[in-house]
DNA sequence: CATGAATGAGGCTTCATTCAT
DNA sequence: AATGAATGAAGCCTCATTCAT
């Protein structure tokens, strides 16, 4: 038998180091050999372990993804099932309480996959899947508390808050007031939730 | 003597070809040959006019942003002076109205600008600068509308949720409920801005 | 009849916007149009004045070797002709008084077309004329002083000095104490001319 | 395991590419494409090695100074200790008579480094580095004849004399008659060392 | 004579990917 | 699994030279 295998951990380890250099240098200039030193490991191994560089990619959106969906799983626990209005809250404080500020790598990495899902197609692809995951998952929450009535726009227009607020930070650290995000997509969200519904537009 | 000048013209010609080129393939794979053959002209003379690629995307920044300003000037020019109100809205109608569904490539590169924002100091120095001054403007018109008070805040997050409207329809065409966008941040700002104000959160 | 000509001094111009750009950054790496610019003229006039680049460094070379040549007749003119010793120092005073530490960027254009002469061989063949000559010439005040016999080595002996000072001055400025280089060279053809002559070698 | 570094040996390739074409081109138009070629590698390679192509001469420059001291050291070692006379002619043999009649590749490419010294500073700082402590080795052996007493001026002449005749060797063959270089400096030497000397001027 | 735009070749460098060990 | 050398294709940029005006 042989040794056991590593390859998820060096999986990660790639990764995790394509994050490290994205966030800093964007995609295209993360070169193979620069995440693999980041990674601490040798240039040959990123192949060895990964088709492409694209693979990496891939597997970064995927998992950032998959990192914020156990915040947004963690907080809607902590909140009653039935207080449908208070699921939106959590859903937001999910993306954002920890996101915008806690972890700028993340950030901007994600803001970088976003410009790139434009120009590459299976960017765009697994993009896609996740922002209309996401969205759906909102809009769910959304449509407890006003129905099915315009639930689709209302999240759309929270979930661009979110991403409103991802570009900002990240583009130019300090524009926008510190822990602010938060508190305004949640009156944002009462605004359009829990005031006197405007009559719907043409 | 000698021949006039036409300078002005090819610059033209070769930001509106890297705007094109930009936007189906992003910053760093629009190769300055190809930036060249969209815009019709030779690959040495695009450095004949100017110093290097980096410099062609400054300019392109400069120009989107004008091209925007106008708008929000054309929409304001329409609105009584005393309606603060309604030019908040003007404001909003200038990015959205027109910007998300009227221009994809517009809008493609402009979200490809705002990643790269991150990366290349000089991109973020002028990025910046274009966005401050047109929050500072909607916080002003906002202010109009609140007293000082929030206005930053509020303006921030229409500001952001405009961004991440640029974002999805330009990473995910066919995500956002069309037309939907101008409507949405609108009763966003209504919510902000006319309904009793919840008390500031710390 | 047209206006006069003032091509001479447009070559003239060239020539000395070449020697000061040549003089820091070498031949090569001294584009036309710096040199037009350091002119004062436009790119598309040097093409006009000379054939190409190459042109204008052969007029350079031959522009520096007549300017010494003035010097060197100048000190001749003040030495009484029968004095043979005093015809060689006046001619390495001409190289070296005013050379090495007067014009610094005469001397760094000499260095760089004596190594350009080793690789154009269009350059070679008029730095080697005009070296031969000013060789010959040394050659023949050594020879008024000790007879044929080790004119020619002597004179290249002297001569070598010489460029080799021009190297070092050039090359590494502040290592030759100011003002050493006449008298040192002075001092050695004393050694190699007024001696009792060492037996020749084999 | 992976497999073992042969980088030295490349790199030493590499450089005797570099010296075999800029013998024949000069450095400027020495490209890497034919440095590779020469050292019978791929372009790409070159750069794997090397960070730049200037770091390839910086590693020349290093490479010929070691080449020369080795073999000042060899005939420094068959001269008695105490013939401070001697010794001094021992370094200047070794110079001349080997370096600039059997090397002519060596003596061309340090002429042109000479003059790259003049315009690249990286250059000029390794080149003056070298040049420094070869002249001071020789003012050392200068010293122990005359005493400190005009050692550096005397040093400096000859070395200057025998950069000279490397420059007259490289640039003009068949100008300097064969094998008469070390001789003649030998004698400049025996003019400055031996002779009565005359007084210091100012 | 003069201008300055235009061309196109070529140079240096980077880099994803492959491969021998 | 792992290493690090090797390849070859681009990419950005510079530049001598030409040419319309």
């Amino acid at each position: 038998m042989g040794r056991p295998s590593n390859s998820e951990e060096r999986r990660q380890q790639i990764v995790a180091g394509l994050l490290r250099i994205m966030a800093e240098r964007g995609y295209e200039r993360a070169s193979v050999a620069e995440i693999a030193r980041a990674a601490g490991l040798s240039p040959g191994l990123v192949h060895y372990h990964f088709k492409d560089k694209q693979e990496i990619l891939l597997t970064l959106v995927e998992q950032l993804s998959a990192r914020v969906r156990e915040r947004v799983a963690a907080r809607l626990a902590r909140v009653k099932a039935e207080d449908a209005r208070a699921r939106v809250d959590a859903f937001l404080e999910a993306f954002l309480a920890t996101g915008a500020d806690a972890d700028p790598a993340a950030v901007a990495s994600w803001v970088t996959i976003s410009a790139e899902a434009i120009q590459q197609p299976e960017v765009r692809a697994i993009y896609e899947k996740v922002v209309r995951e996401d969205l759906e998952h909102l809009e769910e929450l959304v449509g407890a508390v006003t129905g099915k009535r315009r639930a689709r726009t209302v999240a759309a227009g929270l979930f661009a808050a979110i991403q409103g607020y991802f570009v900002l930070a990240a583009s130019v650290p300090g524009l926008v007031p510190p822990g602010s995000a938060v508190g305004t997509v949640k009156r944002m969200a009462a605004g359009l939730l829990d005031a006197a519904q405007p009559p719907e537009e043409a």
